[in-house]
DNA sequence: AATTATGGTGTTATGTTATAACATGTTATG
DNA sequence: CATAACATGTTATAACATAACACCATAATT
């Protein structure tokens, strides 16, 4: 049995980008990012960060490899675990707790500690940085503890959902 | 291959606690939840929560049915997943995401919306509050959307550890 | 040029976490 | 008593993730 992964809203915080500026932007930054560090952007890793951000919602794992196989690569599981430990390691995709799923980071250049709205619904997500969220991490700072990673995720409903449908 | 569970650790956020107090508080807290809700405390509820109060700690599931069948019970998996779920939803256990585990709440009464200090060595989590944390809830409100739940979870390394140890 | 080290990908097998579906018993209610 | 609602038990399987090892390319070292 398959969980489903789809559907659509008109809530803003969802659809407060432009998505071709957004594919384009994303491919620009991760390959200026990785020729800067002397890293490869291997046609394996393109592919998968390709398959995060055009499709610009959480998939599983499972869900990558598929689409993996359809162009062409291999699609046993350390070939997604790999590359997507790679691209997290380098802030471009992050995983949704949540939903034990991966998404592509909406924006590199700012929060290392993103927080994530989702929607139990139609399973939209989106990557909200502090003010929309009304977190505040200016603080985080615990006695005797070094924090390295925070995770924030928000589950709820979406107005679009919540005004469709019963529960 | 198992994952260890386990570790010591002095940092204050950790220990700032009586434990028999802990104990004690927690079995008769929901005790009186349960009866003034009409709910049934079964044994095996019971012996759910008192196996994760008692060590105070993270536990898997699996963890909860190996101890689960040494006293008795039935070990299959659902079993310890509905039970989880049922102490879940009345806010007496948290999942902790980053480790696919299971903890006892610290403080029923208080936030419905814990965080939580993981440190990756030794795996002891610290369930904080807003001050704590350093991360305010105050007005988590986002446009559009009805938040439910919240997860927070900080993870790193405490001092103890640190001061231990290489990376 | 041969050797060795490193990094990336491929493959098999298996470990770990979680749920579906259905059976049985137990308690509350009409 | 009948029946509904809830709690537990059982089998099977789904979904998610990693270990261990093989192979190949390229870079660094001799």
């Amino acid at each position: 049995m398959k969980k489903k992964r789809e559907g659509k809203s008109t809530s803003k915080i969802f659809d407060d980008h432009d998505h071709g500026m957004c594919f384009d932007d994303a491919i620009e930054q991760i390959e200026n990012y990785f020729l800067k560090k002397n890293l490869q952007f291997t046609p394996l890793r393109r592919k998968v960060f390709e398959i995060l951000i055009r499709d610009h919602k959480p998939l599983g794992a499972y869900e990558i490899l598929e689409a993996l196989g359809r162009d062409g690569f291999s699609s046993s599981p350390p070939i997604a675990y790999r590359v997507l430990d790679f691209l997290m390691e380098h802030g471009f995709v992050h995983k949704i707790q949540g939903l034990n799923a991966f998404i592509a980071c909406s924006n590199p250049n700012h929060s290392h500690s993103p927080a994530f709205v989702i929607c139990r619904k139609c399973e939209k997500v989106a990557e909200v940085d502090e003010k929309k969220s009304g977190i505040s991490f200016a603080s985080t700072n615990i006695e005797n503890f070094e924090v390295e990673k925070t995770t924030v995720e928000m589950t709820g409903v979406c107005t679009t959902c919540s005004s469709a449908a019963t529960i």
